[in-house]
DNA sequence: CAAGATTATACATCTATCTGCATAAAAATA
DNA sequence: TATTTTTATGCAGATAGATGTATAATCTTG
């Protein structure tokens, strides 16, 4: 069965033909969007367009839906750093001046881009590798500071 | 001995740290880890941990549960930590609670991998580069007891 | 084998996410 | 400004995943 509203190609595939289209071709509404995702089957109504070109940081121009293009690739969709932390830690390591977050393979460097983007004043700096974050901080106590504000966001 | 009191979070966190008391102790049943978890604040219950053990594929010992030998055999095909630092170590550098290591180009990684697998307590965790490998510890004390370990592997 | 201990699972609940519908809000246009 | 077009959003229903409860199935031990 294809698309009955709810179970259909899921919206990360519907993001990634938005895009396809909006740098291909003048999209000027989202009800335009909207007719020319109907033409592949990706049938949604205008609401959950208004979602999705939120989401995806794109903004209405002259010349249709584009995207930021200073912003576009970046800061387009970090999730937030609690989903982050809930998704990819495994276990929280302190040491000294450093804290150690293990998480699965392939983990490391989504939650440390995660981390980095929270900007935290405690973090001098973070090194990842594939199942493993390094966070240093300036000394102990910052590293405590940091430590629980971490722990908070995992309740 | 890592964190203390820790926080209830989502599944991940918790599967980590089964992981973290399963390879550290011996936990002779599935109310025995429920116990163990619950002393930091991981409270669940059987039923959960009855699931947990299976997406984890650990499986009952004498000694307690343990990895599956499909992983056992992963690690064991990973060269021994002896050998590998005959390989690849050029250089033993200890910094504070970190020890780095030094190897040839492209060496970092194969070494990190067998440092891993060695499950050393002192070590909170590793990250490598390509000539560098980091190995960060709790403390001080514990790089000197890794450092002395790893330089008795040497000879 | 029987009794107790341990583990697995069917079912219901709870939560989070995604979506459509209806409509409010905002923007464009006459 | 009034009307029309376009976009945003409150609400409810659907779905999926996680978990507790109760209980069934299995294993251990005497």
């Amino acid at each position: 069965m294809y698309n009955l509203a709810f179970m259909s190609a899921g919206k990360t595939f519907r993001h990634g033909q938005i895009l396809r289209l909006v740098s291909g071709e003048r999209i000027a509404s989202q009800d335009d969007l909207r007719r020319r995702l109907a033409q592949q089957r990706l049938r949604v109504t205008q609401a959950t367009l208004s979602r999705d070109l939120h989401e995806l940081k794109l903004v209405k121009t002259t010349e249709g839906y584009k995207q930021t293009a200073a912003i576009s690739e970046e800061s387009a969709s970090l999730p937030p750093l609690a989903r982050a932390l809930r998704e990819f830690l495994l276990d929280v390591r302190p040491a000294e001046n450093m804290l150690v977050l293990k998480t699965p393979p392939s983990g490391a460097q989504p939650l440390a881009a995660a981390v980095d983007a929270s900007k935290f004043p405690e973090i001098a700096g973070t090194i990842a590798g594939d199942d493993t974050v390094l966070i240093i901080t300036s000394n102990k106590k910052t590293r405590i500071s940091l430590q629980q504000k971490i722990e908070a966001l995992l309740k």
